[in-house]
DNA sequence: TAAATTTTTGAATATAATTCAAATCATGAA
DNA sequence: TTCATGATTTGAATTATATTCAAAAATTTA
């Protein structure tokens, strides 16, 4: 017998969820037709990509978590989306941007601890193409995507 | 006849949603009732927080997305804590973090564009408490919150 | 104003979630 | 190892919900 958990929180962080029309047309005081019906053209136009779970990151060895600036080295002539890209591959990584500013990158990463960051940052920011990284640690997280 | 869809989003921001066990069942290999009792229990134990939508920020009038660098004014014995708190009531503050290394708080805004952020600004950072901030704008979401 | 289009609705159907009791599996004490 | 206890999985029955579809209402366009 398998801990199913591990499975069901990487399906559910991608999505395998779904709108709850009956209680969405209760709220809203329509019906629930009319809500399938809105909902469905709304993912026909692309604004919703996806549903999914959220969780508590304390509770899924996500618990450390770092924004991180990221200078580019010119002289390797990589391109921050390319930087960016192969950053984007690792599941430690929640986000990516391309910014203005002082650094080229900012990258959010989520690992359950500071040695799993520690090992992180050695195999996905000590690469050509990366001049100077600068860690920012979150402390505390006072609000973040769910706000509940 | 009323425009559903802001109501709708709002409501698909926080919640709403439910996972789709039949789903999680086939891709599993387990039987739905299964996943049921396995979800229901990772609820109890407070590892999922809700479900909800991923939206596609460029098509609900959040397409200019930036990161807010923060430093407080130690003369005004704000917290990071009660600054933060302040800045995470505004809707168009998607996380705040209280970070180390050079600023005391890190801020993810999402705005329609440049002039609602300009408008964010001087209401929301411009206040006792604050020093200075170093504002950097995302010019390409490489990566978000979903991975699809 | 009429015609065409979009949106809402109700009724019928199809799917899926939930409940619950029984069976299976895992754990630790004797 | 065996037995007893508790946890997890399962199947069957029930309940709730999503989906389909045709018709009605509302809105937009000509």
């Amino acid at each position: 017998m398998k801990n199913l958990r591990p499975e069901l929180i990487e399906l559910l962080k991608k999505g395998y969820c779904t709108p709850r029309l009956s209680r969405l047309a209760a709220k809203t005081g329509s019906k629930a037709t009319t809500i399938h019906y809105n909902i469905k053209q709304m993912e026909g136009d692309g604004i919703v990509k996806s549903y999914k779970a959220v969780f508590d990151h304390s509770k899924i060895e996500e618990g450390f978590c770092t924004f991180v600036l990221i200078n580019l080295d010119r002289r390797e002539y990589k391109t921050p989306e390319e930087i960016g890209k192969m950053l984007a591959k690792y599941q430690q990584v929640e986000s990516v941007d391309i910014i203005t500013g002082g650094w080229e990158l900012i990258v959010k990463v989520r690992t359950k601890d500071i040695e799993e960051y520690y090992e992180f940052s050695k195999k996905a920011l000590l690469i050509r193409g990366i001049d100077r990284t600068q860690t920012l640690s979150s402390l505390l997280e006072i609000k973040s995507e769910f706000v509940g």
